[in-house]
RNA sequence: GCCCGGGUGGCGAAAUCGGCAGACGCAACGGACUUAAAAUCCGUUAUUCCGCAAGGAGUGUGUGGGUUCAAGUCCCACCCCGGGCACCA
């Protein structure tokens, strides 16, 4: 056959025909005989085009997968959709279309594009988030939690995005402003608002963090610690004088306390309406404005003094009581003590406002600072002044005063969360309806699980605008009341979308099931995740609510695993003209005009090989080019060397024996690669080496080891560019799918270099080299180094003082 | 301010356990083939200095110190870049 020029349009149009008849090439087995391995991408929202960057980030899941399955584990790689109701129904408004029909096109339209990518997922376990039968599940979900008291309802001061419409969680919240509306502030509304009580599972979420570590990127773990915020401290009640209220605060330094000169209540307490004379009440609303408005950044500490003291329980001194702008309503319990010796923040409002310094702590070896100090000392020490504390260290001190508060029930330990309960209503039409009933009557009642799923009516107008237009079809809304038959209205909000996402993947195990959400036994095969691979914008939203859902259905009794995914992975984005890729900055290369250029292997490829797969990675075409001429290379020299396989079999040649050697050397780079560390690019780079030694090599190349290296190089080259692979195994008479083939296994004998070179270092500077046979003894290397002329020049007229001998690797002469 | 990353040629990067810095690719330059171009193939390419040349000597992984026979890699201090969190009491 004489050497043919690599036609990417042609190969990868007719594979991509052929494969459509056999569409899901790494289909688990029913036996599940084989070790398994289940690796998950993030499941993509159909915006309708695939790019570029796209293509790299299912690139390295298909690459791996592939691997796995030529090693011989029985994988789970799904695909699915999720119809994020934003977009969804944003696009559906724009299209003047039904948000379901928008989505269902949407997703014929991806899947058309990821088969032409030659992305092999189990296409018979595809489904969406967007039907009613996933509504189902997630109103069967809510029903449960609402039992077990985990989903509740309560007035609730809620984000809200005007441009959206509706409600966010703290988790979509980025720099006071929307996540999906990056110019737009967010405003706080006080709506009634159905939550998730995640924060029941604070702890477990964050103890889990520590076993996560080393198997999820280190960010990951460092942003949820974070997100969580857990901190332990002391509730202490100050007793307001002249009244029987109580001022409860928060402290993690209670051992700080007798040096409380004041405390200060959020604007939002609620005890400040009490407190305060009329006169003070605009300037109270105003503050209460000033902080939702204002970024934290450009905030001056503020305060008004209340007239009114609260007495400190341990040493009975009155502090007054001020309103500060910068106490939080929504962490711990809204109203701080404030310790300005002790306290950056105290100390810069104490201060502004001439509120008395007591310092009670000293350094463990200096001197109490006097009350007119320049700054807080923040640290430990020993308490001083402190009654019959003074003299603890301020640990001990801690314990004992918190262990006080508990005796005379003034007080408790106390542990805060950052982490709030997860909001989960939307004011719009496309979601997972919320499954209850408002009865004047009844109160709260869910639909009866008979009744499910609640499912969005067709008929509807959807401006985009104002409340939830769910609110304006009637059909929906005026529903009888299940338990006393009465008149009542149905929930109309429905439910975030993060909802779906939290546990889409357990679905894949048992796709089709029309009972339950899954077969436990399913699930419990497959999971957890052996692989987890997204983006890292998802870390502290959906890889908090999904390990959130995984232990509430632990506790339901339906998995038995603790955590969603054994493994993370998040890959970078893809860079083009210095941003990320996206529709609104323009700068987007559909996946199409790429695949028609330069092909879909020449994409896959370039994509894995510019960068590590963590790494962001710039596009550029001239990489692109730079791929698509490797694989012309290898595609060239197969097709002109295929002919030859047929020649009678000669002595094996110093061309065979380097060829092999290298052979095998890239074949154990790879495999490690593939099982340590996925950094694809030195793979790549590893096989273009070879490529680069078998075009010298070529023409001494004998019958036996070019059948050899040109079956093995084809079958490495699969997890990347499966197409032109599939082409190559069909020219060399083979029966494919070469993903069915085994992956080649090196031979360590083969890899071994014959013979070692050792460089030889005077001082530690390289000076020389000595080629000697591997397992060399200490000795020999010692005096064949002493006698090598370079090496003698520098050591000439010097003392040899120490020579350091590395069998096999290195000899380092020290002189003087 | 706190917490994670990171800083290596003209560029993307490699060096996996402290042992030859710059693999592989891009770009550039030179050569072969060609009427010519494209494509392809073969070379050169961190940098300074010495040499006609073969070759040789020095410097070099953000900065400054340290440990070590040996440091891109370990330790200390600092600078810069990216990301996350943040009046969180």
């Amino acid at each position: 056959m004489p050497e043919k020029t690599y036609e990417h349009k042609e190969i990868e149009e007719k594979w991509s025909e052929r494969w459509k008849n056999q569409p899901h090439l790494y289909k688990p087995l029913e036996d599940n005989s084989r070790p398994k391995f289940y690796s998950l991408e993030m499941l993509p929202y159909p915006s309708g085009s695939l790019h570029v960057g796209h293509i790299r980030n299912y690139a390295i899941g298909d690459a791996l997968t592939r691997y796995k399955w030529m090693r011989g584990f029985n994988v789970l790689h799904p695909m699915g959709w999720d119809a994020f109701g934003l977009p969804a129904e944003n696009a559906a408004i724009k299209n003047n279309r039904q948000p379901f029909d928008w989505t269902m096109s949407n997703i014929a339209e991806m899947k058309r594009q990821h088969q032409r990518m030659g992305f092999s997922y189990d296409w018979s376990r595809v489904f969406a988030t967007c039907v009613p039968e996933y509504y189902r599940l997630n109103q069967w979900f809510f029903l449960k939690m609402l039992e077990k008291g985990l989903a509740y309802r309560r007035k609730a001061l809620v984000n809200w995005c005007p441009e959206c419409g509706t409600v966010l969680a703290n988790e979509q919240v980025v720099d006071g402003c929307c996540w999906r509306h990056e110019s737009t502030k967010v405003e706080q509304r006080a709506l009634e608002q159905w939550f998730l009580r995640i924060t029941q599972y604070a702890d477990e979420l964050l103890d889990g963090l520590t076993k996560l570590e080393g198997a999820w990127p280190d960010r990951v773990v460092a942003m949820q610690r974070n997100w969580i915020g857990r901190s332990e401290g002391t509730e202490v009640d100050f007793g307001l004088d002249g009244g029987p209220d109580k001022i409860r605060v928060f402290t993690t330094r209670v051992d700080t306390i007798y040096g409380a000169t004041c405390v200060i209540l959020a604007p939002q307490h609620p005890l400040v309406d009490k407190l305060i004379a009329g006169t003070l009440k605009p300037q109270v609303k105003a503050m209460i404005d000033n902080v939702a408005r204002k970024d934290p950044d450009d905030l001056e500490k503020e305060g008004l003094f209340t007239g009114r003291y609260a007495i400190n329980p341990y040493s009975g001194e009155k502090a007054p009581i001020w309103i500060g702008n910068f106490v939080l309503m929504g962490y711990g319990t809204g109203a701080i003590m404030a310790v300005p010796a002790h306290d950056e923040r105290d100390f810069e409002f104490c201060k502004q406002y001439n509120i008395p310094i007591h310092p009670v702590v000293r350094p463990v070896d200096g001197e109490l600072a006097n009350a007119d100090t320049s700054a807080a000392f923040t640290g430990y020490g020993i308490v001083e002044n402190s009654g019959r504390f003074s003299g603890l260290p301020s640990a001990e001190a801690r314990r004992v005063m918190t262990a006080l508060a508990e005796d005379d029930s003034f007080g408790k330990g106390a542990i805060t969360y950052r982490l709030k309960d997860w909001g989960i209503s939307r004011q719009r039409y496309w979601g997972t309806p919320i499954p209850v009933i408002h009865c004047e009557k009844c109160g709260i009642v869910p639909v009866p699980e008979d009744q499910l799923p609640v499912v969005l009516p067709v008929n509807i107008q959807i401006t985009g605008k104002g409340r939830s237009p769910l609110e304006n079809v009637p059909e929906f809304i005026n529903v009888n009341c299940p338990k006393c038959g009465g008149a009542a209205r149905r929930e109309s909000d429905t439910m975030d979308t993060f909802v779906d996402s939290s546990w889409y993947f357990y679905r894949y195990c048992d796709p089709q099931n029309d009972k339950a959400p899954f077969d436990s036994a399913k699930v419990a095969y497959w999971f957890p995740i052996d692989q987890y691979i997204g983006g890292v914008e998802h870390a502290i939203l959906h890889l908090i609510y999904s390990r959130f859902w995984t232990r509430m259905m632990r506790d339901l009794g339906l998995i038995t695993n603790d955590e969603p995914a054994a493994r993370l992975f998040t890959q970078g984005m893809v860079i083009k003209d210095g941003a990320k890729m996206s529709k609104n900055r323009g700068n987007v290369v559909s996946a199409d005009d790429m695949v028609e250029k330069y092909g879909a292997d020449t994409g896959r490829t370039f994509g894995l090989f510019a960068v590590p797969p963590e790494k962001d990675m710039e596009w550029t075409d001239a990489g692109a080019e730079g791929a698509y001429r490797f694989l012309s290379r290898v595609f060239r020299f197969v097709t002109r060397n295929i002919d030859r396989l047929g020649a009678p079999a000669g002595e094996p040649s110093e061309a065979d024996r380097k060829a092999l050697r290298r052979l095998h050397q890239t074949i154990k780079k790879i495999t490690e690669d593939f099982d340590n560390r996925w950094h694809f690019n030195t793979s790549i780079a590893a096989i273009m080496s070879l490529v680069n030694e078998l075009y010298i090599l070529e023409a001494d190349l004998t019958t036996a080891a070019l059948g050899e290296v040109l079956e093995k190089l084809v079958l490495m080259l699969e997890p990347f560019a499966p197409y032109v692979v599939e082409e190559m195994w069909e020219l060399m008479g083979r029966t494919g799918p070469v993903m069915r083939q085994p992956w080649p296994a090196f031979d360590a004998e083969l890899a071994r270099e014959e013979a070692a070179e050792i460089p030889l270092q005077v001082n530690g500077r390289l000076r020389s080299r000595l080629v000697v046979p591997f397992g060399t003894a200490k000795e020999q290397l010692e005096k064949l180094a002493l006698e090598d002329d370079r090496v003698k020049t520098f050591t000439s007229g010097k003392q040899v003082v120490k020579i350091i001998v590395v069998p096999d690797k290195l000899v380092n002469i020290v002189v003087k």
